[in-house]
DNA sequence: CTGCGACTGTGAAGCAGGTCACATTGCTCT
DNA sequence: AGAGCAATGTGACCTGCTTCACAGTCGCAG
């Protein structure tokens, strides 16, 4: 991958429009817009594992990943969690509480070390009312979140184990918008098992039978997709046993 | 209840103003916009049992409920369903669609006898363009229905029997806004067991534990939650035992 | 007032997935 | 180069929930 992290660490007012600029939401303002925008964003960086923000905080701002990746997640008393989203490099997260006001939904916490802008909730919300369309576009951005979510939901009410898992799989490689070869997924099974729901161990057994038929390969911190069909049967088949 | 039914059934457009006066996404309109949109709006009656969309058709409306409820739901191939949401009167639902274009996420269908007003995407976005207030209405609509269904996600993933069951209770009185004393909520066992993603006889047994300790009473098709406190503890506790 | 369908109540038996307890393997940081 | 940690692999046992198979019970439609 290409270095601009010499760039971003020095903070050049470029590189925040370069980013803005990339991101759907916010990629067909004016560039007198965007350089507006531009001053508002702040940089911030943080080393994996630290916390962003955590549910229940004051949520006054939304942030767009530069570089690394952040987990959207919640945590229960007796220490199990479950992963809601992990966002990539170009991607926003926080919108909800900056739109509405009230408390954060989730933990977001660095999943690896990474880069985020910034923007405060009493800078941004009257720039939106300046910008129609910007509204528009979080309009878009709320249902997609909503369809990815009620989706979520469903599989892991309706769905048994390999039909939850294989959903799992083709919500993120169609997420990263992988070809249909060698759809790499960069998740550990760790992370799979706590955004279907259920427990390492038996994601890792299933995860072995279908490796053995060459429906996926297995590597260090990430899953190949090899053969999606027989998972995509899966997926739709509601809770029957897995493909035999 | 009064009975303004007879106005309703006669298609009065005064009794279509009335029912998009009361909705929180409509009060704030101008009485010239309202006129407007009650002359867009399009009355219809449904059977229990009917179906008013189903998951992946094209969403091309807005509803708002009159009288009745609906049941937003998605069932798998083997005949299992998941309850996302029961809509009553005043309230609104199918605005994913409406809003982004693309395919319903689930089914809608009536749950009691009910009457409905149907406003088009066609003519509603203009409208809604129109009217740039309206849009914040709609983010911020969108933002609690993502905080309704993470919410849901959650207890989903990270909640045992008696935690989901309780969660689900809490957040049914809360929606009706029922006062802390006799929270009837109207809703039969198999209707929970569907939102909670268990069975019916399980729900069942649970709810008898409870009602023998006095924090609840069950009736023909609805719950009275007598003592919302150990619930509220349940529900809060992630997965452990019941309240023993 | 009676019959039928929707709702509720309950026990017995099975199993999917969880829990626990390890061994192994590979990256990364001195 | 090897210590240390994060991630993966795997078996034995356990349990919470499902499944199945009923038996009430309510309320309304005719």
């Amino acid at each position: 991958m290409p270095q601009d992290k010499t760039r971003e660490a020095r903070g050049l007012p470029s590189s925040k429009l370069a980013v803005l600029r990339k991101h759907p939401i916010f990629c067909d303002l004016e560039p007198e817009a965007l350089d507006q925008l531009c001053r508002y964003a702040r940089h911030a960086t943080f080393k994996r594992g630290a916390a962003l923000f955590s549910k229940g905080d004051p949520g006054t701002s939304l942030f767009t990943v530069v570089s690394g990746t952040v987990k959207m997640s919640v945590s229960s008393a007796d220490g199990r969690s479950a992963i809601f989203n992990l966002i990539g490099a170009g991607e926003i997260f926080g919108e909800i509480a900056l739109l509405d006001g009230l408390a954060r939904t989730t933990d977001a916490t660095a999943n690896t070390n990474c880069e985020v802008l910034v923007l405060d909730r009493r800078e941004f919300l009257p720039f939106m009312r300046s910008q129609p369309a910007l509204a528009m576009k979080f309009i878009e951005l709320l249902c997609t979140r909503l369809r990815w979510t009620s989706d979520q939901l469903e599989q892991v009410i309706l769905q048994n184990l390999p039909g939850r898992l294989a959903s799992a799989l083709i919500r993120l490689t169609e997420k990263h918008k992988l070809e249909p070869a060698g759809r790499t997924v960069a998740v550990t099974q760790q992370e799979i098992s706590e955004m279907v729901g259920m427990t390492r161990e038996s994601i890792n057994k299933q995860l072995r039978v279908w490796a053995a038929r060459n429906w996926v390969r297995l590597e260090h911190g990430a899953i190949v997709v090899l053969n999606a069909q027989p998972l995509e049967m899966l997926a739709e088949a509601g809770s029957g046993n897995d493909g035999d």
